[in-house]
DNA sequence: ACGGGTTAATTACAAATGCAACCAAAATCA
DNA sequence: TGATTTTGGTTGCATTTGTAATTAACCCGT
């Protein structure tokens, strides 16, 4: 078997073949997941991935603001206050002033949200190990830290992108 | 330094870290990079990701159905139609009736359009060459591997799922 | 202590999405 | 052949999402 292309220079004029390309892969594997995880959520709980995710974070660190989350759970501001206004409703969480900002709020899950949450987090694991059952233990680890090592370096470039910042901002889809 | 668990079985009552949950990881990688190629792509030709699979695909096969390129570009079938109709206005792409079938159309590219698919796949070679470069050549072998292992997983455990199929179908946000 | 600039969070509005309903043209079958 | 079902594709509607604007409170220099 040919060693057969993988970081040489852009290959020329083969044909492109976008099932190849690692972004759109990327990208599709993700969706899938996270589909699958979003039913799954949904079904049992009854939550979004954005109010999972608030969940966990509110969960952990027992009260934390929303700009926290935001922060920790790489989350957009807005997404997080909808997530959180959603928990409220359905009683999991309550938002509280905060003592030591006057603008900021402390969030933490009510009792009816800690028990959720302690269901919440095993089917993650399981969740989880099923999804590391399809690889070996290597491979595990090793998509691991590249998918990390991916991240970190995106980041970077993206970070070191030309922000369009001013100019009438271009709608990203997608 | 410890071996630090990978794939034991689910730690018991360890908090959950969001950050080190696969799935979680890689959504946001996934996004990130969606992110970066979008606004890359957006600026350069004015297309979204989604106008940019379906130039990817018509342009690598000619002559091509929008049911035909849902499926290969893992695709919706109502996003298809609808990049190609932004395509179509934007004097891209052009649908004829399909000959052999009558309910089918035939996407090809103008002469505008195959121009543009030919700056079209450089920048993307480019940008992946860019994201391989924070990574060594084996890491980002592994990763195409594992990746495209995971997702053939992620596919099979999404097709043994019980489909709500029935049921008032549960929006599935995010 | 007060005005300018920030930061936390929510609200408003616009664009994008997904699902279901829909139309039209096959294909299936009695 | 004619009715029934299936398939290709588009359209409508409700939900979601993202960006920008808004409100409120903080920080800082004077």
């Amino acid at each position: 078997m040919q060693p057969k292309s993988s970081t040489d220079t852009p290959p020329a004029d083969e044909p492109f073949l976008l099932e190849e390309f690692l972004p759109y892969e990327l990208s599709v594997a993700a969706n899938r997941a996270s589909r699958l995880f979003a039913r799954r959520y949904s079904e049992a709980f009854g939550l979004s991935i954005a109010e999972w995710r608030v969940m966990a974070m509110v969960g952990r660190f027992g009260t934390i603001s929303p700009g926290a989350v935001a922060e920790r759970a790489e989350m957009d501001k807005v997404k997080v206050s909808r997530a959180v206004a959603s928990l409220v409703a359905a009683g999991l969480a309550e938002q509280g002033p905060d003592p030591q900002d006057g603008r900021a709020r402390l969030l933490r899950l009510t009792r009816k949200g800690r028990h959720m949450h302690q269901d919440i987090v095993p089917l993650a694991r399981t969740l989880e190990a099923q999804l590391a059952a399809g690889l070996s233990a290597d491979e595990w680890a090793a998509l691991r830290n590249c998918l990390r090592k991916l991240y970190a370096h995106v980041r970077r470039l993206d970070a070191a992108e030309p922000r369009p910042k001013d100019g009438k901002a271009t709608r990203l889809p997608e």
